[in-house]
DNA sequence: CCACCCATGCGCGAAACTGCGTATCTCTTT
DNA sequence: AAAGAGATACGCAGTTTCGCGCATGGGTGG
């Protein structure tokens, strides 16, 4: 009931991009001793071709349950920082976070990963169990993301539902002004925007001027 | 008038900090050429023992004008990064943005200085030019940081002025609540909670409730 | 004792909310 | 072309809530 409640969005995936079978192999049984699902593939392009064997439409709310990508720096093919700068231009990188594996990177390179979102950054060779609690501190930051999104669009379809009047009447009832003022702003009648005003508190499912204003603060300043 | 006025804040200042006298002297003849005021200490102990000798009291605003910090990571006493991480404990890397150099850093630090707040991590030699625009860049966020911590400041001096019962009749407020309700919650009369209601008003300075719920939600969630 | 906070009552006028009815206008469906 | 749906707009009447001034009283602390 509150948003902190534990209802699962799914279970939670691992994908694993590397070229070397032997670590995709073998970071797959650990993921599995920790009970966590996981997914290899042996090349960048592998994965982005999995990504667009989607659903058709269903690219934006892509990942739809907590997932985490664990990404070599260097492969044959597309580099993972290649694949990453796409993740990132696709803006998923807070619902798939991402953690890269590298045996010899500069810092500069490091650093720029981090500075874009890269979830983190670990030298091979690494602590089996500090990289599993990476990979799970990532999980949970997706589910987080992933929960977000959901607001996000639940809100976004509200206000979809709304005329361009109601959204003009709104815009001003979040302002505070009393009716009064919005009808001579409109220049419309009281009865009309308080018609209006009605509507809108119905469609956006609130009961107040003020529940609906904490709404539009808490999702997306840029609205 | 506007949040974005051009309202300066006071001259920007970056502080170098950096044992090799010659890097320093280098960095500030650069940005004195850049119109740009510096500050240099040859420690991490000598910065700290400028920022303890600040009027008391007023640690907890400083910086109050735009500044970021270039941090050189090895040094002979306290290293770059324990200072860095003091600041952090101080929560003021917001204000002061650090921007790390260093010869020959290995990338564990460099990623967990980043993912720890630091603004960027450069590797000597650098491009002068380049540095310079990063230290613009980290004086505008220091800048906007500085803003926000002024609004957050007079939110929280008004906060100060309400009383207890105040304080619980604006959180049903903000809630959305009709003074019917609240009173019943509070188990008072309406009229009651209208006065109270009217205090808060005045003394947030604000003429609705919608007006009071935007600036509680835009400065500061965890309220 | 005075200042301040809290609480309450009464009353008036303004504003808000609700239900019911009416009226265009546009666009789509039949 | 006729019918229907939906958006926009307006009025009246009744109820509720709000904002505010005025007056009262109890408790606490300088």
């Amino acid at each position: 009931m509150n948003p902190a409640n534990p209802i699962s969005l799914g279970l939670p995936v691992v994908y694993l991009v590397d070229d070397e079978d032997v670590l995709r192999d073998a970071l797959a049984w650990l993921l599995r001793s920790r009970r966590l699902l996981s997914e290899g593939f042996n090349s960048a392009e592998a994965f982005e071709a999995m990504l667009c064997a989607k659903p058709p439409g269903t690219l934006a709310d892509w990942p739809s349950s907590p997932s985490c990508l664990v990404l070599d720096v260097r492969m044959p093919g597309m580099s993972g920082l290649a694949l990453f700068e796409r993740l990132a231009e696709r803006g998923v990188l807070a619902a798939l976070p991402v953690i890269f594996l590298t045996g010899h990177a500069d810092v500069p390179t490091a650093v720029a990963a981090v500075k874009r979102g890269a979830f983190d950054f670990v030298e091979k060779p690494f602590a089996d169990n500090a990289l599993v609690d990476r990979i799970e501190q990532a999980l949970q930051r997706s589910e987080a993301a992933i929960r977000e999104r959901l607001r996000s669009h639940t809100l976004a379809r509200r206000l979809a539902e709304l005329t361009e009047r109601e959204r003009e009447v709104m815009h001003l009832v979040i302002e505070g002004r009393p009716n009064k003022l919005i009808a001579d702003e409109l220049d419309i009648s009281v009865r009309t925007v308080e018609v209006h005003r009605a509507r809108v508190f119905e469609k956006m499912d609130v009961k107040s001027a003020v529940e609906l204003a904490n709404m539009l603060r808490e999702a997306g300043p840029g609205r």
